[in-house]
DNA sequence: TTCAAATTATGTTGTTTGTTATACTGACGT
DNA sequence: ACGTCAGTATAACAAACAACATAATTTGAA
């Protein structure tokens, strides 16, 4: 199972505090990424196999330009690869971050969503 | 256990499709909340127990209207709880969801670091 | 009343998003 | 090869947002 959380012990030291906020910067870029509804619903089509744009496109019925661009940041983050096959870019997903995080997010808006019934602690 | 990926099949029906994006908006809202460096620092202090904002201001190291602020976008989005002590404030995290969220974070961001660190590779 | 802890209001600045328009690239027909 | 079209990407810009600082306000205790 998961790590459960970290010991973020209440005596930090100044280093351990500076360390910890790099993380969290890098972290909040990550989390920048995702926290856009078009994105989101990109990273979770992409679960399920490589998408064109267009196909993407038609999924999240939005614009073009705005599908490009939406993937275009996801690329700047790593987050997704682009494929070329003659006119068409397919997309896939780098790695299993995406799908690491969409999980719980998944956990925590389409099932658990009667109330926080699996408090884990 | 998580759930392994929820099944985003690829012939989703129109209804499926919107039922996704309206969850995809929810979700993009809880995480616009924690894409943030200062809140998720918060979080993070939160997971050891309730702090005050003055303790908070300190250990961000920030100044009290912002952690304030930070705060009071936390309390909007239901991730925060506060207590009041005197004429002090307590804040403690609502649910479990924030920790959910915070250990893949911390697993991706501080525990998986040495591999591919933060770049897709 | 005065102070300390916090919140809220406000102005400013920087960032994000979508839109339209334009450019790039590969396939196809002539 | 040339022109054209389909699929994408990029640029430029305006509208909407988010974040921080400062200042004003609320609340509780001495």
């Amino acid at each position: 199972m998961a790590s459960s959380l970290p010991v973020f012990s209440d005596d930090l030291s100044d280093t351990e505090l500076d360390k910890m906020m790099s993380s969290a910067c890098e972290a909040s870029n990550l989390l920048k990424a995702l926290s856009h509804e078009g994105r989101l619903m990109i990273l979770c089509h992409l679960v399920t196999g490589e998408k064109s744009v267009t196909e993407l496109e038609d999924l999240l019925s939005a614009r073009q330009a705005a599908v490009s661009q939406q993937l275009s940041r996801l690329r700047l983050e790593g987050l997704v690869t682009p494929r070329r096959e003659g006119k068409a870019i397919y997309y896939s997903l780098t790695d299993d971050r995406p799908k690491r995080i969409l999980e719980v997010i998944y956990d925590l808006f389409c099932v658990a969503d009667d109330g926080a019934e699996k408090r884990g602690d």
